[in-house]
DNA sequence: CACACTTACGATATTCGTAAGGATT
DNA sequence: AATCCTTACGAATATCGTAAGTGTG
């Protein structure tokens, strides 16, 4: 039984008639005739019972037209949905981006993806860096952004940006006059660091061991936008990854340039190296990085 | 997209081999590939990824093999029933049989189907002669038994007994002793009858209404059961188509042929004339008419 | 005799298997 | 070098459309 058979039969016994039939099927009366035929004898009886007048369904036949015709319907959509997701037309993609870019860049990344592509779903899941890479490893995203992760076992890391920190003062501080500050000065100011375990704490932590000693905090928040308040309400000072100057500058913070030591780390996107993307993560990948390219420029 | 490639695919899924699918096909792996790749052109993706080594499925192939797999499982099981269907190894029919038939030649003949169909389901509707023809006409039925249509317009007939109207009368009876007794001996009795509308009653009365007058009732009941025990209590006599003979004895009453005017009607098999039997109807049409063959001579 | 389905037959397409090619371990 | 998938090509098979056949109203 194959789904030309089906079709013909489903047809037939629609029209009650070959030669109608036939036309809707862009078929001769004979070939459908042979087709209806040839699935009559591999299930074993007759489907149709036609006298050379009419055309009417057997007992078995009237059994078969319901199941034919959710076969058919099944097999359609099915067919269908596969189509539209290789065209774009559907589909769902899922990206893992650590906060900082989440909440800057990749908004304006999806507003052009989503007009390229309307009815593709995409799901972001606004987690922190280490986390990024997890739900990438364990295919519970397809794609992810966050830092260029030390052993890139396995994942296939493509740098959007070299990002490096910049300090946050309050407007109204001496520090926001100036054109770059030094660690040296940023840290005899109260610290407002983000909490541990994110990935810029970390990465803060680690590459001042060396030079200041342990890093002093005042003030420590989950969440960025409440650094760059706090900063703002002259709480204190803080430093961020460049990403986050435009959120800075929104929530009433200034942004310094800090001197040497600069404190870089590639970002960018990480995919499973051995696993194909889907269409959508496909296209996906490529508006971020054809968003990323826009955007170094800014950032150097 | 037709069925050899989705089993294709689905094989190459499962064994994420092509090699190894292939010879689950007996296809050649060329051939196999050749499929498979046919099914992705014509949705318009890949839906397998390989390297030299190894076969992955890809996001779209993903979910395309639940799909599939559905769809290929619901497909088999189709193609399935129909074959049961046609072979006999399953099916339904229905027939409807008037009460005189459905209790008495029925039962051995039901039997007889059973054993040489064991997976066959029957449906036996026990309903007076009216309504048999109604169930056929109406298509609830696939066959019917009762008395020969006046007009047998788009029914088919075909004649299984000549039966006639024996008398019904206690064992003590002097009646009981008789060779044959008249109609005129007959009403003398207390009569006990079925009721209207049955057909056995109106047949009765139509045909006696000529020669002697109004039928007059002592006890009506609708059970030929329960005339079998009423007339062997008793309480009367009756008169019943010879068919139910056999019942009456069991009941207790005993049997005496009628002698002119012979009140005879043609008791058959009915079927639309225009509409194709189930596989599993024409079957118990060929044992009822075997049946019927059978006991023909018994009747004579 | 006209209409509708079936059968017959030659032409075209598809599908298959063998053989050769290419890439990876 | 061995393995596994892909590409190439000739052969077998299947499918199609035209034309002839058959039965019914």
């Amino acid at each position: 039984m194959n789904v030309k058979q089906l079709r013909a039969f489903l047809a037939v016994a629609q029209c009650l008639s070959f030669a109608q039939a036939g036309e809707r099927l862009h078929l001769s009366q004979p070939a459908l005739s042979l087709t209806v035929k040839s699935l009559e004898d591999e299930l074993g009886g007759k489907l149709l019972s036609r006298t050379t007048r009419s055309v009417s369904l057997t007992p078995e036949g009237e059994t078969l037209l319901p199941l034919a015709r959710q076969l058919l319907a099944d097999w359609d959509n099915t067919e269908e949905l596969l189509r539209q997701r290789f065209t774009l037309q559907l589909g769902k993609v899922s990206i893992a981006a650590m906060p900082s870019y989440a909440g800057n860049l990749l908004p304006s990344a999806l507003k052009v993806f989503r007009e390229r592509y309307p009815r593709v779903n995409v799901a972001v899941h606004d987690v922190i860096n280490e986390q990024v890479l997890e739900m990438v490893r364990h295919r519970r995203v397809e794609l992810g952004i966050g830092f260029e992760p030390e052993s890139s076992s396995s994942l296939l890391f493509t740098p959007f940006y070299m990002d490096r920190f910049v300090a946050v003062v309050p407007v109204g501080s001496p520090l926001a006059e100036r054109e770059e500050v030094t660690w040296g000065e940023l840290l005899r100011e109260d610290f407002i660091a983000l909490q541990r375990p994110s990935a810029v704490r970390l990465l803060l932590e680690q590459d001042l061991r060396n030079q200041h000693g342990k890093l002093s905090v005042a003030f420590e928040s989950h969440q960025l936008s409440t650094i760059g308040r706090m900063v703002a309400s002259g709480l204190g000072v803080s430093a961020v990854p460049s990403l986050c100057i435009q959120q800075m500058r929104e929530l009433g913070a200034h942004c310094v340039a800090l001197a040497e030591p600069r404190i870089e780390r590639r970002i960018g996107l990480m995919m499973l190296a051995d696993h194909k993307l889907s269409a959508a993560a496909q296209a996906l990948r490529d508006v971020l990085i054809e968003c990323a390219q826009e955007h170094t420029l800014e950032n150097v």
